[in-house]
RNA sequence: GGGCUCGUAGCCUAGUGGAUAAGGCAGCAGCCUUCUAAGCUGCAGAUCGGGGGUUCGAAUCCCUCCGGGCCCA
């Protein structure tokens, strides 16, 4: 295993005596590549070893006996800059990645621990919105992430199909369906509720009573009426049949699937458990509160016995917790939800939960609109099935006017590919705490900053790797050979591009322990900056024999580390593009 | 009113204690008889929301004010 920082930060803290995490910290990636690969700034430890910085650095570059991997070492006022010997790591680098292929970048931080990923949770009276987009981006790549530091993941998705909405579109539904189908009306089913859902909305404006009639069908629910429940059933049916089209569109993927409507009617022994330790409590009313000082207060059971949302998730987490052994449970859910799983955790803290402490709140940003949040009931909304066929229909334009002859399969399976890169990555690139302002016309791009650039560079790579004859004959060990090429590899460019290969592994684990996808968007862009610099300057086919070798290898080892990446990005790659 | 959160070129963002603040879009000027031009190279563009403080050093930490977003009341 290669870990150039690492033993240069041991030898470092040697030769000074100090502690190794101290130097680790300081140890940094100097901005300006003629200051080298690593750098030690010598301001801090400048009073613990009573000298001044720029003499640390310079006897510092002197007495230091460079480990493997390294070329010099030079003081530069109060830094101490080190450079990397790519004739010595090239090997080692490369080699690592085309041994370790589809496995390169994974560790074993999360070994033996299972952590379950809960995102996506649509309510099943309409379709899903560009919000979802943003969710489901970030949960199935933090999924992702944590599988390739080594945790058993177990990516959940959690139906809001039950409460006062859900019945608000079966009621429309019953009014002014007229037997209409899915089927009859060619729409798919979630659109076909969603539609009657808006409907109800609509009409309610100027007719209250409506809102009555919806709390009745409730009530008939709750007292599993038959034909109620029957209803409920078929147009749930429909909708989740409409999110599995989009689901498998987007590359969503579930391992469980929660139904709130299993759990509502079993919140009795956690409401009694919390009203007998006194963390609940019954007011005048009737109304049961959870008193959670110095959080506001949460009504947990409304005066009418009916149950509200976060009733139903004091009975899945725990289920969810105890049922699987979880070593982490982690909510995608965006950020406007954050004083909610404040509470709901505060709960479990003050009834005795030990595991309290396992539960984490993913929260990211809203996508907004230039109106404003994203209002379904009134229409103030983007489609996420729609929008996803809006970019794919540009994404076509792009590839007929590159290849006119393309056969319709082949056209249809790059396109949606390459719109789901250039949506997945526009929602991931952003810092999940940023609240994303969404305008459609600017919002998606296949230039630049984008997925298809780096589905483009992938692309790119591969034709070259298709392209490039067999080894010779008369080379007759391969391996041989290639250690010998790989040595000869001792261009600028050449270097660059291994130093940044090199750093994915850390890479990962900063995305991880962060929460943040978007740290591999920002590597990954610079991964293919550099490989594109690389691939303008210098031939690959056209190099001499032994030069072709080494560079089809770095060539091999830039393609691979780009698919692990677009792969924790849930980004699909293309062959040819 | 209280809490949380964000503020970096015209626009979108990266950087969260170190060297000359880094990319992209939009603009301008170049590069396809060589491995995919969804690319590459160059130019221009920033009082890092304002003010104060801590530090050898602040976009980054602290205080305060201003502005946007969300939640609670």
């Amino acid at each position: 295993m290669i870990d150039l920082r690492k033993m240069l930060v041991e030898s470092i803290a040697k030769e000074l005596g100090l502690d190794v995490e101290k130097i680790n910290s300081l140890v940094e990636v100097p901005k300006k590549k003629e200051f080298g690969d690593y750098s030690l700034p010598c301001f801090v430890i400048s009073k613990e070893l009573n000298k001044k910085a720029s003499e640390i650095a310079s006897d510092l570059v002197k007495t230091l006996s460079l480990p493997k991997g390294f070329s010099k070492a030079i003081a530069v006022g109060p830094y101490a800059n080190f450079y990397i010997d790519q004739r010595q790591i090239a090997g080692l680098v490369i080699n690592k990645i085309l041994r370790e292929r589809k496995k390169y970048g994974q560790n074993k931080i999360g070994a033996g621990k299972r952590v379950m990923v809960e995102y996506s949770q649509p309510n099943t009276n309409k379709p899903m919105h560009i919000g979802h987009l943003r969710n489901d981006s970030i949960g199935l790549s933090i999924s992702r992430l944590f599988g390739f530091c080594g945790y058993e993941v177990i990516k959940a998705n959690l139906f809001n199909d039950r409460g006062i909405h859900i019945c608000q579109a079966m009621l429309a539904y019953k009014l002014w369906g007229k037997k209409e189908t899915p089927k009859s009306t060619s729409l798919s089913g979630d659109k076909f509720v969603g539609k009657y859902y808006v409907m109800f909305h609509q009409k309610a404006k100027d007719n209250p009573k409506l809102n009555e009639m919806a709390r009745e069908l409730l009530k008939k629910w709750e007292n599993k009426d038959k034909k109620t429940i029957a209803l409920w059933k078929k147009m749930r049916s429909w909708v989740l049949s409409g999110f599995e089209k989009t689901y498998k569109k987007f590359g969503s993927e579930f391992d469980v699937y929660f139904f709130e409507s299993d759990f509502y009617d079993k919140v009795e022994s956690i409401i009694k458990e919390g009203l007998d330790k006194g963390v609940f409590v019954k007011d005048a009313n009737g109304t049961i509160i959870a008193k959670l000082a110095p959080l506001p207060d949460k009504v947990i059971l409304r005066e009418d016995g009916t149950s509200i949302y976060i009733s139903n998730d004091l009975v899945l987490t725990k289920h969810k917790i105890e049922r699987y052994k979880l070593d982490l449970n982690v909510f995608v859910v965006a950020s406007e939800q954050r004083e909610y799983f404040r509470q709901l955790f505060r709960i479990f803290e003050l009834l005795g939960y030990e595991w309290h402490k396992k539960n984490e709140h993913l929260s990211y940003g809203l996508v907004l609109l230039p109106e404003g949040k994203l209002k379904s009931r009134e229409g103030i909304v983007i489609d996420a099935e729609d929008f996803i066929e809006v970019v794919k229909e540009l994404a076509k334009k792009e590839l007929l006017k590159r290849y006119e002859k393309l056969g319709k399969k082949e056209l249809e399976k790059r396109a949606l590919a390459i719109a789901v890169a250039a949506i997945k990555f526009s929602m991931l690139k952003i810092e999940p705490n940023k609240d994303i302002m969404f305008e459609p016309e600017k919002s998606i791009s296949f230039e630049g900053n984008t997925g298809p650039y780096l589905q483009y560079t992938y692309a790119r790579a591969k034709s070259i790797i298709r392209k490039a004859p067999k080894y010779r004959k008369s080379c007759t060990n391969k391996k041989n050979c290639l250690e010998a090429a790989l040595r000869g590899l001792s261009d600028e460019y050449e270097k660059e591009l291994i130093v940044k290969l090199d750093a994915f592994e850390d890479v990962i684990k900063k995305a991880m322990y962060e929460r943040k996808p978007n740290i591999v968007c920002n590597y990954l862009i610079e991964l293919c900056e550099t490989f594109n610099a690389f691939y303008h300057k210098l031939p690959v086919l056209n190099a001499d024999s032994k030069m072709r070798i080494a560079r089809l290898a770095l060539v091999k080892a830039t393609s691979i580390t780009i698919r692990n990446g677009l792969y924790l990005l849930g980004i699909p790659v293309l062959e040819e593009m």
